[in-house]
DNA sequence: CTTGCGTCCTGCTCGC
DNA sequence: TGCGAGCAGGACGCAA
């Protein structure tokens, strides 16, 4: 479900919480959302490595991906797939019997006399997980590959360019990671909707200051969401348990049938990348 | 190499 | 009220 402001917002959160605090405590639930793709140690991870004995160094984020770096160079990398999220609740008080609860972490406090705290990574549809790594390097070698450059500081020069590589539509262009990352469904409706380019444009067809105003469109969508806390619709929720308030902000996202914001003409629905896309036929060339 | 489609899962909403 | 179909924020593997 989450797409770039969603995990960013999070990322602050859980940053905020148990950076520098020291994970006591790690429980897996349900092992396959841990995965391997080391090299090394191949099936012989799981509670271990999940930190346990760890102090929390680094709290990152690329793309929609979710980076916990450790005290002796390893890490994870949390992704939240469609409906991951993350829990930070007091640890001294009962864990609630929480549906899909799969991992669990106890962190004792960065913070002298205060609670521990206990994270959680919830996923009713398992399309997220967790995945281990040994050091930085690895990281970025078996995760991180073939991550386009990030979507909050894509300059329109390098977006064109990118965009100029592909045939495909551009809607279809800004979801892979690869051109671009953190771009989901949501945020690129409502950018190309902002930058007056309709979805179904070949990527190459789109001009250097198409793309210029795109760029614009998608670091700013992408800014006022994360502020706003990102877009909760059903099932994104922070680690604290608010909702993310960009809802109410989307223009054409959700909004099929209805009339354009900007000109009142009803919005249509068609399908790209097997991806709903909602655009206005009237601004949208 | 590039592109499009099916698939992995569960849960919720809508229409009959 | 009950029930099945369809749809959902993502990403990977495979086939053309």
């Amino acid at each position: 479900m989450p797409e770039l402001p969603e995990v960013e917002a999070i990322r602050r959160q859980v940053r905020r919480v148990v950076m520098g605090g020291r994970i006591h405590k790690a429980m897996v639930r349900r092992r396959d959302v841990v995965r391997d793709r080391s090299n090394h140690r191949k099936g012989r991870l799981f509670t271990k490595d999940l930190g346990r004995g760890q102090v929390v160094d680094s709290v990152e984020r690329r793309g929609k991906q979710l980076l916990v770096g450790f005290s002796d160079g390893g890490g994870m990398v949390v992704r939240l797939g469609m409906s991951g999220r993350i829990t930070l609740e007091d640890g001294s008080k009962r864990n609630p019997v929480v549906a899909h609860q799969h991992l669990v972490w106890m962190v004792e406090s960065p913070r002298p006399s205060q609670s521990p705290i206990r994270m959680s990574f919830i996923d009713p549809r398992r399309f997220g997980g967790v995945y281990l790594f040994g050091s930085v390097e690895d990281c970025r070698e078996r995760l991180l590959t073939g991550l386009g450059p990030e979507a909050t500081s894509i300059p329109g020069t390098r977006l064109h360019e990118r965009l100029g590589r592909t045939r495909r539509m551009v809607k279809a262009a800004l979801l892979d990671q690869s051109v671009l990352a953190g771009v989901g469904n949501i945020y690129a409706d409502e950018a190309l909707h902002s930058a007056g380019v309709h979805p179904e444009r070949a990527g190459q067809s789109i001009s250097l200051v198409e793309a210029e105003k795109l760029a614009v469109a998608i670091r700013s969508t992408l800014k006022r969401a994360i502020q706003a806390g990102g877009s909760t619709l059903r099932d994104h929720v922070l680690p604290d348990g608010s909702p993310g308030a960009f809802v109410g902000e989307h223009r054409v996202y959700g909004r099929g049938g209805k009339p354009c914001l900007a000109c009142g003409k009803e919005l249509e629905m068609l399908q790209i990348a097997s991806r709903s896309s909602i655009f206005c036929p009237r601004c949208q060339r």
